[in-house]
RNA sequence: GGAGAGGUACCCAAGCGGCCAAAGGGAACAGACUGUAAAUCUGUCGGCAGCAGCCUUCGGAGGUUCAAAUCCUCCCCUCUCCA
């Protein structure tokens, strides 16, 4: 095990706060002494079939600890995935139902150890508990906590004070979370800071329980590829760790300058050397943001998909977009025509370039159509149905047409 | 149970008898430029039409009118407040 001070120096990288402080060091100091790993918890609610970066700002934190040798605690949240997270939001969320809360659970998990080391983990989905509860219980847990503290969040008063419905339930959701904690007797629960709220009930309610209450450790809320909203499948910002090298590797591209530093911090394997350099040189302007993007993109399929895959990414990028060339590989696409001649606006929406005549003619008058290389501007021409050729629509659509009669 | 507000194109949102295929913003798409799929600028953004026009859209069903997103009737849905 790695001295304290070498520990220290890892959970509290990246953390934007870190309650009771003097509490996780002396949690931490007697693990070591006593040579007992922590118990670390965070759990997620399986709400949509993917994991993106946003998720590995906090597995990668899990990592850390797992790497140190603590004990990590995932929790798999089918049952408060069925209630839905309030935090931060304005409107109450759609509740899942149990099916698609397991499938989408176990999506999850096959994820999470792209980045966690399966073996090491202790996995416990919350229904365990959750589906046993009596209702006497539940009153038990409900009474632990009053509405004057409830309405006291954000999220909750501005909904009460702009008349926006809350419905009782949401309030459930701290509860649970922090019933979770009671559960599998948490040390340390991580999460992103708009989750202090629920964290610090889970410190409330095992004290309550008569555990000793968990350290919490906050980190910050990852900026989705849009540069303003945090990351999230449903603002369509984001990056999914399950994506293709290209899709992962161009979306990086797309990324706002100021948001560069943070992806490397938060969710990129970068030497904590190399980080203050990038730092340095992002300050002093003596670099291309391009070109650390670049980086930042290698680095990021790298993970998910390997070198050589993210050499070939950035390649391919460069060439499609920088150089405006076409891919290295194209998928052909076979039309059928009876007769000799085709319109091109035909042709495109058939291959799939443009969803109806009106928008394929729209982006030939606006030069955005090249056959073999040749950019064709006239909405109503005529192509040859006898010969193979490349047809190339917008920065990103390239196909090779065949004919068959 | 009572009182009110509202349902408009991918999303937000204006319009409240004709000039409405429907303002504005966002998203998206194409082009220019660049340091990039960033920023900025230009254009497009219901369908069909060689571009005159035609067809289908404003929660649903009817109705009034030469003419309805706009007026009337019924219905469905959402939200708020009171009890």
């Amino acid at each position: 095990m790695k001295s304290f001070n070498e520990q220290w120096a890892v959970v509290r990288s990246g953390t934007v706060e870190i309650l009771p402080e003097g509490e996780l060091e002396k949690k931490l100091a007697r693990s070591i002494q006593e040579n007992r790993p922590l118990r670390v918890k965070q759990g997620f609610d399986p709400t949509a079939p993917d994991i993106h970066l946003g998720h590995t700002v906090g597995l990668r934190k899990l990592k850390q600890f797992q790497d140190l040798g603590h004990q990590i605690v995932l929790i798999v949240g089918d049952y408060t995935g069925m209630v839905g997270d309030p935090s931060g939001r304005s409107a109450t969320r759609p509740q899942l139902t149990e099916e698609e809360v397991r499938r989408y659970a176990d999506t999850y998990q096959k994820q999470f150890f792209k980045v966690l080391d399966r073996s090491k983990t202790e996995v416990r989905w919350n229904g365990e508990w959750f589906s046993k509860m009596s209702f006497a219980e539940i009153m038990k847990l409900a009474s632990r906590i009053t509405v004057a503290r409830m309405l006291e969040r954000d999220d909750f008063e501005k909904r009460y004070r702009s008349g926006e419905p809350i419905s009782i339930h949401e309030m459930f959701y701290p509860l649970m979370q922090a019933y979770d904690s009671v559960a599998v007797k948490a040390d340390i629960e991580i999460g992103g800071t708009d989750q202090k709220f629920n964290l610090l009930t889970g410190r409330q309610i095992q004290i309550d329980y008569g555990q000793a209450p968990q350290a919490i450790l906050t980190l910050p809320i990852l900026a989705g590829t849009d540069g303003v909203l945090r990351m999230s499948k449903s603002t369509g910002n984001y990056i999914g760790i399950d994506e293709s090298p290209e899709e992962m590797f161009g979306k990086t591209m797309s990324i706002p300058d100021n948001l560069i530093i943070s992806y490397f911090e938060l969710v990129a394997d970068v030497p904590l050397e190399r980080l203050q350099e990038i730092r340095g040189l992002m300050q002093s302007g003596k670099v291309n943001p391009r070109d650390l993007k670049l980086e930042l993109g290698e680095s990021l399929v790298r993970m998910y998909h390997g070198a050589d895959l993210a050499t070939a990414a950035r390649e391919g990028f460069i060439r499609q977009f920088s150089q405006r060339q076409a891919p290295a590989e194209i998928e052909s696409c076979i039309i059928i025509s009876p007769e000799p001649r085709m319109r091109l606006a035909e042709v495109i929406v058939k291959a799939g370039g443009a969803a109806t005549l009106g928008e394929a003619k729209r982006k030939i008058e606006q030069s955005g159509v090249r056959i073999n290389d040749t950019v064709l501007t006239d909405p109503h021409a005529l192509v040859e149905t006898t010969q193979t050729f490349l047809l190339n629509v917008g920065k990103r659509f390239y196909r090779e047409i065949q004919f068959k009669g």
